[in-house]
DNA sequence: AACTTTACGTGCGTAATCGTACATCTGACT
DNA sequence: AGTCAGATGTACGATTACGCACGTAAAGTT
């Protein structure tokens, strides 16, 4: 019911912290499997958990009564679920899925909000990752209409690259295509032209980055805003540490 | 320097603060006038204070070196700007300026960093807002990958009528297609599709909201999550007052 | 091995929006 | 009243993506 190896912490929030207010958290959490599809936000119900995610990848979408979906947040061992109550909000109209499986450390919500309260090291943390988090968001909204299809699909490939130990992931069409906001034959499309230019190997339900640097010129400035920001704030800040 | 009288407050987050909060919040407050095209916040520039806007619209947009630009926020007197100083937060990538003149009352930073430390109501109700704001982003990436013009265009004057007092505003074309993220001629051409469905009436330079429930018919989905929202954790939250 | 499900590939007419160019208009200023 | 900059109106080919329909292919199921 709690975590006490220091070694084995993935989540690059959690290994931010000083040594006592790690403690007094890890404390508090236990590890737990996600599998792909599983919900760890359900829209408008009240939320339970903070995830810090270990490995793997979790999306938040967006949706409407009339079917539209549309991923607007990106989670990895970079981060957390569950931000809304950091600000005081118990449920969210976003939905938040497992992406990609993996592991993650998980608080419960009574814990997170005594917390917040107690460790103003972490409070400050966690709000500096709400703040990059909404970047990411901003980011999106700019992709979505400024950047084509083959842009953002490789600005996408890249968030995920940077979330995954491997160079090979698996992802679908399908999933794709929601999580851009288009439908699914323009993804498979778009994922020709990457693989044409040499960036990816696609094989079926996975793909695989072969050149990384390609990608990033072909998503030119649709990705690396909040990317940096995350590095300034967060990775290359030693007051935090 | 500081507002005294209390009934000359129209920001709606102000408003909602107990009497002893708000006393000593608007002590740290004085009143300013907001011009077009005043900015607020310079991106990547550090933030000097925070504006509870009084009238007026300010409009937060992110951009790129490749001259990209899109707006990603819109701020009136159901909010306030500079809400990464609460996250522990210098400066920020986006910029904030003014879209349609009016006032604020403005605070500077380290009144704000105080405040926030001193009163956890007042700290609470900036969290809770904060949430909001991420959900307006949220809308507007969803807006911009599944939404047609027309019905981007219905959404923001909404959201821009929601926060100014009449049904007529300044603004023209040119801006519109920046906070839209398209080309101008094509601002001016949906524009004239909702003036021919009755809903505006446009003039050089302003618009009019003529048949509001037909734009919001229009806008459909695109509109409304983040706004029912807003009322649901500020406007009808009690616990806050 | 037959069957089912899930994922991928492809084509094509249509709609939306871009990109660009240019004409016109309005209000402010001199 | 004349001038001028900013704002708006219009046109049109090019591009991007949609919307659908249908075919294929790979993995799991019995």
């Amino acid at each position: 019911m709690a975590i006490s190896s220091q070694h084995t912490i993935r989540n690059n929030l959690l290994s931010r912290l000083r040594a006592d207010d790690r403690a007094a958290i890890l404390a508090a959490l236990d590890r737990v499997e996600l599998k792909r599809k599983d919900v760890l936000a359900q829209p408008n119900e009240p939320l339970t958990h903070v995830h810090f995610l270990e490995t793997g990848v979790a999306s938040v979408v967006v949706g409407t009564r009339d079917r539209r979906r549309i991923e607007v947040g990106i989670i990895g061992s970079e981060g957390a679920t569950g931000l809304p109550l950091l600000f005081d909000v118990d449920s969210t109209p976003h939905e938040t899925f497992i992406q990609i499986e993996g592991e993650a450390l998980r608080m419960s919500k009574d814990a997170f909000i005594g917390l917040i309260e107690q460790r103003p090291a972490f409070r400050r943390l966690m709000m500096r990752y709400a703040h990059i988090f909404q970047l990411f968001t901003a980011q999106t909204a700019l992709s979505h209409g400024s950047y084509t299809l083959e842009e953002r699909l490789a600005r996408w490939l890249l968030m995920c690259h940077d979330r995954v130990e491997k160079d090979e992931f698996p992802i679908t069409h399908e999933f794709l295509s929601v999580m851009l906001g288009v439908h699914r034959p323009g993804v498979t499309t778009t994922i020709h032209i990457l693989e044409g230019a040499g960036t990816i190997r696609a094989r079926r339900s996975h793909i695989e980055i072969v050149d990384r640097p390609k990608l990033e010129l072909i998503a030119g400035d649709s990705y690396g805003i909040p990317e940096a920001e995350y590095r300034r704030l967060i990775t290359d800040d030693v007051a935090l540490g």
